[in-house]
RNA sequence: GGACGGUUACCCAAGUGGCCAAAGGGGACUGACUGUAAAUCAGCUGGCGACACGCCUUCGGAGGUUCGAAUCCUUCACCGUCCA
């Protein structure tokens, strides 16, 4: 790629709220790149990450399929855990206080995230660092240093602050080191560009970028990168609201939620979640709006290239014939849990022993509901027992195998 | 330190002595429709049961008043706002 092109392949999908703002780092991005050329250096890249969860979301791994982005373009990649930002909780992304962590809770939490970033960047080409080996030691005399580049108000025009600020919500003071403790991490990594959420747009923009020239480096580029919508796709991915793609599932689950995403938010997991460049993103939006292109196969291979890049080409492929065969087969998909009964269990008890209902009531509602088949036959009795063995479908995923134990 | 307000089911939130297993919304789940969806419509969402009106557990914790409490009182815990 020549350098246009890698600023437009870098600037893919980065939502600044203000086209201006886009153009202006676009344009820093491409006179860097060309000064890098030049110099004979790489851009020395990072995101931070906080471990305050442990179970990572499709929506979490936006950021690392950038950094694995420079990364094929050949630039040193920093992958940075923040256990000692995570302390405190961003408060960028909530209108409300984070919960601060112990460190046991953040090492745990960090080792999880390397582990399934892995699945996305390359392991010999990244660095991990931990940001508490530089913040741990700073001084009060530094963190006023730091403090006098920034304002009070500065911090209560912020979004997030604001609302809280309005609404007659405690705002913390220590809430705004954490702004400062970021743009300290950019200035110790010197760092040519930095990546984040749209959520970061004032830790990276303002506060990382002050930090440095104060500190008398060249501030870094900011990547800020849109949100990624969960399967609703509508409003952000979230696990708390249950639209999430899980990253530790299996494929052919993966692959699943993909596919119930609304069809007009392919284009946006198209551009945050997969390696394909500008150009041939545009050529599927245009196939399917002229029409040559059906929407359904577009979304699969969206959703085979998602489950290929976390689980491998060939389960992926695995998880789309599977894929066909229940779903659009309708047909009972092969590999599925086998349990063996005596012949009087009630379907009741097998439903609760096997864990399709949480409680006899629960198993009582889905045979209600007609959501319980057996051998393709809806199921009307609750006290229906098994003398025969056979295949037990509940609702549109789950199947199971009777067999006499 | 003082004044006031809060804590209800997965989440938000109504309920201020019986008709409360607890309104409403969201989410989850099931059914219809479909391209697998989304949107829409319908159902359903504490547990148990001899399963249409029965029993048990739940409204921050513990005690109490009452025939009867999510609702009143006492106390404890936590959270918040304001004043100092």
């Amino acid at each position: 790629m020549n350098i246009n092109e890698q600023v437009e392949y870098l600037m893919q999908g980065t939502e600044y709220g203000d086209e201006t703002l886009k153009k202006k780092m676009a344009d820093e991005l491409r006179i860097r790149l060309q000064t890098c050329e030049k110099e004979g250096r790489v851009l020395r890249v990072y995101c931070g990450f906080d471990p305050t969860k442990a179970d990572l979301h499709l929506g979490h791994t936006v950021p690392m399929r950038k950094l694995r982005q420079f990364q094929e373009l050949g630039h040193d990649v920093s992958f940075v855990i923040g256990n000692y930002t995570s302390l405190i909780g961003d408060p960028s992304d909530k209108d409300v206080l984070r919960p601060q962590l112990t460190t046991d809770e953040v090492e745990a939490n960090a080792r999880t995230y390397a582990e399934q970033a892995f699945r996305i960047l390359d392991p010999a080409k990244t660095t991990i660092r931990y940001n508490a080996e530089w913040l741990a030691g700073i001084s009060f005399r530094d963190l006023i240093r730091l403090a006098s580049n920034f304002t009070i108000q500065q911090f209560l025009t912020r979004e997030n602050f604001k609302l809280r600020w309005e609404k007659g919500d405690p705002v913390y003071l220590h809430e705004t080191f954490y702004s400062l403790m970021q743009g300290f991490d950019a200035y110790t990594l010197n760092a040519d560009v930095q990546i984040g959420g749209t959520d970061q747009l004032f830790n990276i923009m303002t506060a990382s970028r002050k930090i440095m020239e104060f500190m008398g480096l060249q501030p870094n580029i900011a990547i800020i990168l849109g949100i990624l919508p969960g399967t609703d796709g509508v409003v952000k991915m979230s696990k708390s609201l249950g639209n999430h793609v899980p990253i530790s599932t299996d494929a052919a689950d993966m692959y699943g939620k993909v596919m119930s995403i609304p069809d007009f938010a392919m284009g946006v997991y198209y551009r945050l979640t997969t390696r394909l460049t500008p150009p041939e993103i545009a050529e599927i939006e245009k196939g399917i709006k002229s029409g040559d292109l059906h929407p359904r196969d577009a979304k699969m291979r969206l959703a085979r290239e998602i489950s290929a890049a976390f689980y491998g080409e060939d389960e992926a492929l695995k998880a789309e014939q599977l894929f066909v065969e229940t779903f659009q087969k309708g047909a009972i998909p092969e590999d599925i849990p086998v349990i063996k009964i005596e012949p009087t269990t009630t379907i009741v008890d097998i439903l609760l022993s096997a864990g399709l209902a949480k409680s006899k009531s629960e198993a009582r509602r889905l045979i209600d509901q007609n959501g319980v088949r057996f051998e393709g036959n809806v199921v009307q009795d609750p006290a229906f027992a098994f003398v025969a063995e056979g295949v037990l479908q509940v609702g549109k995923r789950h199947f199971l195998r009777i067999v006499k134990a």
